[in-house]
DNA sequence: TAGATTGTTAATCGATTAACAATC
DNA sequence: TAGATTGTTAATCGATTAACAATC
């Protein structure tokens, strides 16, 4: 049940960075921006760029590109960026405090309004202007807020305790940066952020660096 | 010029959660471990874990799965993971320490040997038993540990600056958590890390979940 | 106008999945 | 032995790329 599969994966992941460009135009006073223009400046191919901003519903003008602030507009909204979605932070520790204060997610819509955490040297403290609450208090601070996505980054050995929490207390879509694999209901969604996935990647980057540098030599 | 590009990334990227199952088979004192379950456990279809696993050269054994030990072994092996690594954090807010205390990287062998930042106030600090220094002494201090690996968690203002200085330094793989695309030299490998995108998938999860309740009330 | 860029349709490529024989 | 699981070969699926007409 690989439930809530997005179409066009791996565009939708590269829309960000489409974004982000598309915005840095706009600071620089561009009403135009190519698809040309953004691919060289990820190292992607046009066509690709091309492909994926189709998909936003934008329209580009031969010779021109696309309009920037009509781009940025697509873009927004075909990720709902342009709706407020507030959550909540469990596990207060230095990520969670981090992806608190990461500017970007309030450009994205994402609000943190409370953190959570077991360390009760953290009650009352603030990560980033939002009060943190002990974890026993999830459930009826959740409801009271009435936040339905949560960011989890609590020890992996206490992940699934606290999403099975979580979920009971009506959050609807978590954000997992643990390495656990949650069980939730069906209902409930799940992204994953998997940082060794990420290393693994790191480390056969560096592995073929080393083959081809040995084959070099030859 | 997509350099390094990796093969099988999708199926490189998964390995790490089969290598955290097998070492909790391990633990579980577990002779075997079977595709199907590996499968079953992480809501995947058991041909595409044995395909993934068949990279790595495993051998498994009918009926039975694979032989946990030479399972690990042969991942960590696959991955580089069986050498250590020495890598700084470069930018030592909270990004950076908690990357430094992520107990994960230490058993893939990435060991954080320094941390670097531009306040005042964290020079002499440590981040989880690494010692932080001013970031304008990362040239000498890089060459004196002989370290080629950094992790990047500046704000992005600096990114790009930082980096040049890295690569500069001898740097020769940059784990990048900014969301800049750095310019470095070709034989320089990044392996960007993008919360953005992340979000952008949780983001058109949800809308699907949303097209599809409204589907339902039909 | 000339030419750069878009957007569509088709081709290629690579990843996932299916089928099934081999085997312990 | 019977049957669950592996591993290989082929089929399908989806993403990327190519080709090119449309257009500003």
């Amino acid at each position: 049940m690989p439930k809530f599969k997005v179409s066009y994966a791996p565009s939708v992941r590269r829309l960000p960075s489409y974004l982000l460009l598309a915005k840095q135009a706009l600071d620089h006073g561009d009403e135009y921006i190519s698809g040309t223009l953004i691919a060289m400046e990820l190292n992607l191919e046009p066509i690709q760029v091309r492909k994926d901003l189709s998909i936003t519903g934008i329209a580009g003008k031969p010779k021109r590109g696309y309009p920037v602030v009509p781009l940025i507009g697509a873009i927004e909204s075909y990720l709902n960026w342009d709706k407020r979605v507030d959550a909540v932070v469990v596990g207060a520790g230095n990520l969670g405090s981090a992806l608190s204060g990461f500017p970007g997610f309030k450009q994205h819509g994402l609000y943190i309004v409370a953190g959570f955490d077991a360390d009760p040297s953290k009650f009352g403290g603030l990560i980033h202007d939002s009060p943190v609450y002990p974890i026993d208090q999830v459930a009826e601070r959740v409801a009271v807020l009435g936040v339905t996505v949560a960011i989890l980054t609590v020890p992996s050995a206490y992940a699934q305790d606290v999403a099975t929490t979580l979920v009971a207390s009506g959050i609807k879509a978590i954000w997992n940066f643990t390495n656990i694999k949650l069980k939730v209901p069906d209902d409930v969604i799940v992204q994953n952020e998997d940082l060794s996935s990420g290393y693994a990647m790191l480390s056969m980057k560096r592995r073929i660096r080393s083959a081809m540098m040995s084959e070099d030599a030859d």
